[in-house]
DNA sequence: CAACTATATTGACAACCTTCAATCTATATG
DNA sequence: CATATAGATTGAAGGTTGTCAATATAGTTG
């Protein structure tokens, strides 16, 4: 049985039409998800909130304060946002400051919405 | 030792400052990384990108052909979106159409966009 | 340098998410 | 009604992620 009359009858059927293959590729897609994936994070939403609404820089006992979670999972996030581009930290004696990178969540965000809106 | 005295002592050493507190509460946080989250997965945002290019409707099989994962998988992505609202179904026959939902997208679209624009 | 403090790292554990084979349900058709 | 097909559901297995106690590191201060 060769493939043209098995696409006849897929078609005739009622379901299937030909090819359907994604804009987004692969690639892209987890591109993208991976762009959601950082801030899809309840306690990273909040630091980037904190950090943002104290525009200069806030120290992680400041945050830890501020958060219902321990020290070590302040510092595990930090440093998920840091790898992530969208954090920054300098070391002034014995705390460190954290501040965030405003172009850098700028370019996130366009990227989001430019993907976003193709969705449509 | 009472905590005007501690709080004095924090500030000169030159650390932390008072209150810091999170404009977006647990709760806000928690609605926005579960909108978030919906879209952080490369299959679901695959899902979405075929149902949004081809605006007619697709049916299950068409998303199965195109997608590297086996049927239960893909009813588990649509389950989810469909979940969220931004996608809907209906049977016709044999078959399930699936199609994307464009208010709920933008509505979600809209939703993050004002709330990462908070977050400068 | 000893004692101390702020933060980072490690490792263990639990919770959650993704995937699939197997099975179930609904519909169609002879 | 028997058989066949599309899709949903269930349950198990594996992977990833989030949390924390314990510990390590880096800087400070007496």
């Amino acid at each position: 049985m060769d493939e043209t009359l098995e696409l006849t009858e897929r078609r005739v059927t009622g379901c299937c039409r030909p090819a359907l293959a994604p804009r987004l590729d692969a690639a892209a897609a987890k591109r993208l998800s991976d762009d959601l994936s950082i801030l899809s994070h309840p306690m990273r939403l909040q630091i980037l909130d904190l950090l943002a609404q104290r525009d200069g820089q806030i120290c992680v006992c400041d945050l830890e304060a501020a958060l219902p979670v321990k020290q070590p999972t302040v510092s595990h996030h930090l440093k998920l946002l840091r790898e992530a581009g969208l954090i920054d930290s300098e070391r002034r004696g014995l705390w460190v400051y954290y501040m965030i990178r405003c172009e850098a969540v700028t370019a996130l965000r366009d990227r989001l919405l430019t993907q976003l809106d193709a969705l449509r």
